[in-house]
DNA sequence: GAGGTTAGTGTCAGTCGCTGACAATTGACA
DNA sequence: TGTCAATTGTCAGCGACTGACACTAACCTC
């Protein structure tokens, strides 16, 4: 993981002919799969469907992508990429709570253009619906995110200079928190207003009902 | 869904010889199935392998099971409706996290005898170690859990004399409280003590940490 | 710029999960 | 006992995915 600018897209410009080639190969898959997804359904879209789309062989697809659920959650990738990376930029006096409240809100006011670079933005809003109402992505999807509240766990131990696996206080933070997170952008995935903005705002009121408990300054109180 | 005695194993005796048959080959179905998945592992294991333990077709298997994976979730089941169940039979009085709280505590003191019947107890604990280690697995047993959380979210609500998509307290409340629990179960699955007595103590301790913000009392006072 | 190296691609054959259709069997019940 | 309905097996086929191998095109060196 080399840090760079946290909120900068991640597109390292590639150099090379073989290079360029692959990337307009995979965009043109990702796009073309996206695309196919939201509009038939997943389960209705074949792998063969989207490798004719863009004409490539079906085997092409599967060196891209390690399997068809995984191009459904290319673009999603880069979301957690950019939370986390606002995450770790947040102040040390913020409390966890705190900080993580204010990672995602900043979060959701800096995504968009790094996203535009790959798809356009509205694929990526019918694409997150697409995950949250299909049961086989929403599975796959409730596992990246408890992936990544691992991650986020051991970076808010390391704010607060604790051990992750002695104190039960990081965990189980960043598991009320996700776990409104969650909540949040399945209400949105299911309500009418798809757009940044809607979710933001969700986000922010169901936040602020998680109460000053976890909020609460740690650093000096004992387990 | 009829309600019986809450804490009651689900065997209802079956009548005919028919009926016996069925049960007694899914059972013994499940049973191979449980076997083969935590000797060999879930993906290194074939329905037809399965099959052949049991010695019927391939076309039987798919008829009491929906997919390979249903069957890795059968007495996971049985565990959850009895959470359910054991949560419907709190007093009134009980604040909603309190409630939660002492429902999972009681569940697990009780949910022994029930699985017995089906699956020894230790190919369960076996089972639900598995699951928590197998990606795909664990990626359906999380979006069950979310649907659990949905039900409870609406059965804390009832008790509450709330409206759950008026008031975001019973969602966020359910959300924080699985969060926990979901988080201790995968601290079971990983670590090295596999008996329902470390599960129980772990939960109880960590819901410990969730504070008294969530378990304050609703009634009266507005969102 | 020819020639060898290497990375990316297509083709093919095969496995595994899963389903629909149809026929054969077997318990239930008059 | 004979009819009816439920359970099961067989078979054919689809879709996701993989390994092996041959082919092509970018790259790199002399």
């Amino acid at each position: 993981m080399t840090a760079e600018q946290p909120t900068a897209p991640r597109t390292p410009a590639p150099v090379g002919l073989r290079e360029r080639k692959k990337r307009r190969t995979r965009d043109a898959l990702l796009r073309a799969a996206l695309e196919l997804f939201t509009t038939r359904g997943y389960e209705g879209t074949t792998v063969d469907e989207i490798v004719d789309a863009v004409d490539v062989s079906q085997r092409t697809f599967f060196r891209y992508f390690a399997s068809k659920e995984e191009v459904a959650f290319a673009v999603q990738q880069m979301v957690e990429r950019h939370f986390v990376a606002a995450l770790a930029e947040r102040p040390a006096h913020e409390a966890p709570l705190e900080a993580m409240r204010n990672a995602v809100l900043t979060a959701w006011d800096t995504i968009g253009e790094a996203i535009m670079e790959v798809v356009p933005i509205e694929l990526y809003l019918r694409t997150f619906q697409m995950i949250e109402s299909t049961p086989a992505l929403l599975a796959v999807h409730l596992r990246r995110s408890i992936e990544m509240e691992e991650n986020i766990a051991r970076l808010i131990a390391d704010r607060e200079g604790l051990d992750v696996d002695a104190d039960p206080r990081p965990r189980v933070a960043v598991a009320a928190f996700s776990g409104v997170m969650r909540t949040t952008g399945h209400l949105w995935g299911r309500g009418e207003d798809a757009s940044l903005e809607a979710i933001r705002a969700l986000t922010e009121a169901y936040l602020d009902h998680l109460g000053p408990a976890l909020a609460a300054d740690w650093r000096g109180a004992p387990a």
